[in-house]
DNA sequence: GTCTATACTTGGATAGAC
DNA sequence: GTCTATCCAAGTATAGAC
């Protein structure tokens, strides 16, 4: 087996560890089962065990992204930006991406500097979630800014992981989104209304 | 020392380093370091390092269900519902009592049957979210049903404890809140015109 | 690049003295 | 109820053969 394919099957096996095993359980011997080959390989192609699961994140994360950047610009409501963003949320519960975000950041407490490499990972997100916001909020019915909004989401994205995770059951999160997109349906059609109201609201 | 009081210390110790040592961290030696005794304690009082964690978050859980349920029936508006709810989750992102919770669920991957025992910790608060949301909804200017307005909540909650944590920071955590108390109390406003739309809406 | 073997450290857990 | 001492399993990491 070449390198690179190794390479591929020890980040692949990361992740699979962490969706299953979760940080704690990551150990290279495990990750090594997983992939099919030597635990000392960890070490030769990453260096150190944090090392590896870092490069998982950084795989994960780049290649969500492009399929979450398909979403922005397609869509000018609420409720079609919700919509998109579930069926891609969607496959991401169920292939456990977000679950590998999750358990870095917990895992972080215990290893220094990590949390400062997950941060760098999570930061395009947080650019990308801001523009997806603002794209939709900017004639919303009611004043929100992108940046707390983007802010919210991405923590709603992460706390439904957690609860998908400790339920082991998947429906109740995306019924969230389902919900969600009812609730900016409305807020896509009161724009006039509120409009209304905040001339009235600004003349007092 | 009595045995009441290393019991409490362990506890106490377990907590502290669930918060700053994470799940993976949060050894037998470390935790009865932080507690000033003998490891072979926790086995003695617990049996085993997860039943101590355990026990932890079930005291956690307890103590802050108390200070939350202060708040229910006080508040019929959304605003001043989000509005107490802030003021005591500034208090839990200080002490991390939330991450005592994020670091068990996502530990939970590791250690069968951990899950289980934590989403017994964790139904408490979701019933409790449900009420609180019931209370508030009940006349809301849009239709949001309490079950899932309150897996939302709890999820949010729960996210935004992952990123204060990642960012060292509980300061855009909080500004997620006051964003929501005027969201909400935009949403208190419109009931009338809500009302009205919902007529039109009815008739067509 | 990959494996075996191994050194070293840390963690869970128990036995037995006090 | 608490400590010391200890066993054993599992973890990280490296050296060296292939």
């Amino acid at each position: 087996m070449s390198g690179e394919q190794t390479r591929a099957a020890l980040i692949s096996a990361a992740i699979q560890a962490l969706r299953e095993d979760g940080f704690a359980g990551s150990s290279a011997r495990v990750i090594a089962a997983r992939a099919g080959c030597n635990q000392a390989l960890i070490f030769y192609h990453f260096g150190s065990v944090p090392d590896l699961l870092v490069a998982a994140l950084e795989q994960v994360s780049a290649s969500r992204l492009d399929a979450y950047r398909g979403l922005l610009g397609h869509t000018a409501t609420i409720a079609g930006l919700v919509d998109a963003a579930r069926t891609i949320f969607a496959e991401d519960l169920a292939a456990g991406h977000v679950r590998v975000l999750t358990e870095l950041i917990s895992g972080a407490q215990s290893v220094p500097g990590l949390g400062e490499r997950i941060r760098a990972c999570l930061d395009p997100w947080r650019g990308f979630a801001q523009t997806a916001m603002a794209s939709v909020l900017a004639d919303a019915p009611v004043q929100v800014p992108a940046e707390q909004a983007a802010y919210a989401v991405v923590a709603g994205i992460l706390g439904l992981e957690l609860l998908a995770q400790l339920d082991g059951d998947q429906s109740a999160a995306l019924a969230v989104f389902d919900q969600a997109r009812d609730f900016g349906a409305v807020l896509d059609q009161l724009r006039p209304l509120a409009s209304l109201l905040r001339r009235k609201q600004g003349g007092s």
